[in-house]
DNA sequence: CATGAATGAGCGTTCATTCAT
DNA sequence: GATGAATGAACGCTCATTCAT
């Protein structure tokens, strides 16, 4: 019995199945995007038959659904395990960061999927999405207000701030994915740097108007 | 139908039926995504036969591709616009932030089509987009080139700042699309803030460094 | 150029088309059944591929309705036109079971797909077959009423006994397509005999009860 | 999975598992119809798993039949339970309906599948079914050339009325169905007026023939 | 010039059926 | 004896694209 032989034949659990897929899916989602993508190819590479697709993990929409979510919690659990409460906040963001970059690096795959994919497809996608960048969003949040009350900053506007935050790091992860010489440390180092300065700024009330011209 | 007759229907010259079609293009890939819009609503949405989109257009990615060129083209011209030689560099920059910010508060079909959709369609359209992008970049990247060589900074990483800016903008404009509420001049003095807060921090060399923990 | 060619070239108007699929799925419906026919194959045998027959008569049930509501249009009309009014009600009678036997006859694969198949769908094909059979039933009783209030029987029950009548046409019909050798003469005679006869029993009043045993 | 538990689970002989797999069988495909119904509601709801069909009943067309067959025979019984020789044969023929109406209402299921499900599907059912309605002409003839003989009636055409009465009887029951507040005894003694009235005609001598016009 | 008519090719989905365990 | 796991094959439907008129 050969080894395609015993592939073909070996009946697995329907957990390590649905793992197969679900891996499958995420690549081929990352590579085609997902309208381009075709049932016939995830099935392929995830060396199933069409129909243990569907009865594990449903239509194609119930599919990229999944990916979304697998990843993203991933993605989330990651940078969530880089920060750590008992350093300073400072310390905290960039440890995020470090982490975030860490991870979209070693996993583009997946960063594609939850980011470029998800963020175009309307519907019960976004909503997948947006819990998830919520989490992201009130995290950094955290960590920021933390900062400001010390300092007396009114902390009415640290969520937006938060928010330009977590896009601009999504942003910069997207511009990345296509340069892969750069160290993900050097790219961590540059969004901190922005954006400490830029939150001491506002913390100091040095804040930038527009004069006259 | 008389040769008369024939003379009488609307027999307009290739220029306009481009524009028409054109428009009507943009107005659905806005609305359905690339994938969803279907070559029958452009035509029909434009008033004009499919064959006719084929004769002018060429393929759906043809006429995508154009979509976006002609939408790009009209963005940057806007930008470009707002950015006046004679003033200060934080004036240039505020400016053509202002004017970006301006520009897709009000042409949101336009940018949807830009950026959301161009963004996650690989191939042929990234190409497109890629062109306008880096020439964003390079006029951010003139206006920090020349403060930083002023004040003694190394300009070795304005651009990657530059792309960085860039990418915030652009990660900003979508996360504002969402939010109609906020008047444009709010989310451009945000950006504005956060980027020449930040960028003053690195050009007076206060760095931040991570700690030894 | 060949026939065939000639065929597969030639630029038919719509109405054509749409006569060539409804005569195609009549007799496919007739020869398969409703579920076991396939749109392949009607595409097939009306010799157009599947999306015209999409682009001009809609979903599989939206044809199959078309189906029903033609070929019982034409039923109905072929007995109508057999019913004289101007003849004493026994006659009209007779030349209606006469025409309906006839168009059955001549008309098989017609009959197969009006009753056999529209009969056990459920849904939209009811309704459809429904309204037909509404009109004959109204038709027989108009005659069963006229000879009824003449001789002063109670015309309370006419209605129903205007459905048995149907009912027993059509399952007579039924039953004769698979005996083609009898002529459909006789099978309208012995109809009409059974129906006359009783009807006259009742209108006489000479109806039959159970007797205790 | 101890051998002293696989004993405890249920390990019921063959006999019953048939009756279950068929009990479901005739109600999913009552509710459903032949092709609307799978194989894996019927396994559900027998609680029997797919491929114990597979062995005890073989495929879905012989699940099929094999219902047809069973249902189809015990109505036969019912029928000529209620036909007792001694009687006179218009009390036989009033019984032997009464019977058939009873039947049919109080099981309703096993109705629509015999004969709404079984007359539409071509192929090997129409014979199971084509035996069974046989008998039941049969049956009938039988009575009618008892009186027919009797009453020096040409014994020739008395099996198409054998016929056209059974296949009364059908129709009116498939008519009757989707009427479930009339009661069966007045359908039955409806069709029973209308038969021997119409026959006692017949017998008479006093057949209905067309004029001239 | 302009279009209604026409299609090849492919997609998402389902289902009866069969093994390995 | 009994079942979860697995699939081949087909079906309904759609869409970008192209001719004949």
């Amino acid at each position: 019995m050969t080894v395609e032989e015993r592939r073909r034949v070996k009946r697995l659990p329907r957990e390590v199945r649905e793992r197969q897929i679900l891996d499958a899916a995420v690549r081929v989602f990352s590579e085609r995007g997902y309208h381009e993508a075709s049932m016939d190819e995830i099935s392929d590479v995830a060396g199933v038959s069409k129909p243990m697709i569907y009865a594990y993990l449903g239509s194609k929409e119930d599919l990229f659904a999944a990916c979304i979510h697998r990843e993203a919690t991933q993605l989330l659990a990651a940078v969530a395990a880089g920060v750590r409460p008992e350093l300073p906040p400072d310390m905290q963001l960039w440890h995020g960061l470090a982490a975030f970059f860490e991870y979209v690096g070693t996993h583009r795959e997946s960063w594609r999927v939850v980011h470029r994919q998800a963020i175009t497809q309307g519907g019960p996608f976004s909503d997948e999405l947006l819990a998830m960048r919520t989490q992201a969003i009130t995290l950094v949040d955290t960590l920021l207000v933390r900062v400001a009350t010390k300092e007396g900053l009114d902390g009415s506007s640290t969520e937006s701030l938060a928010a330009a935050l977590v896009g601009a790091a999504e942003s910069l992860a997207d511009w990345w994915l296509d340069r892969p010489e750069v160290p993900s440390r050097i790219v961590a180092s540059r969004l901190m740097n922005l954006a400490w300065m830029g939150f001491g700024g506002l913390v100091n009330g040095s804040t930038w108007h527009p004069r006259e011209t």
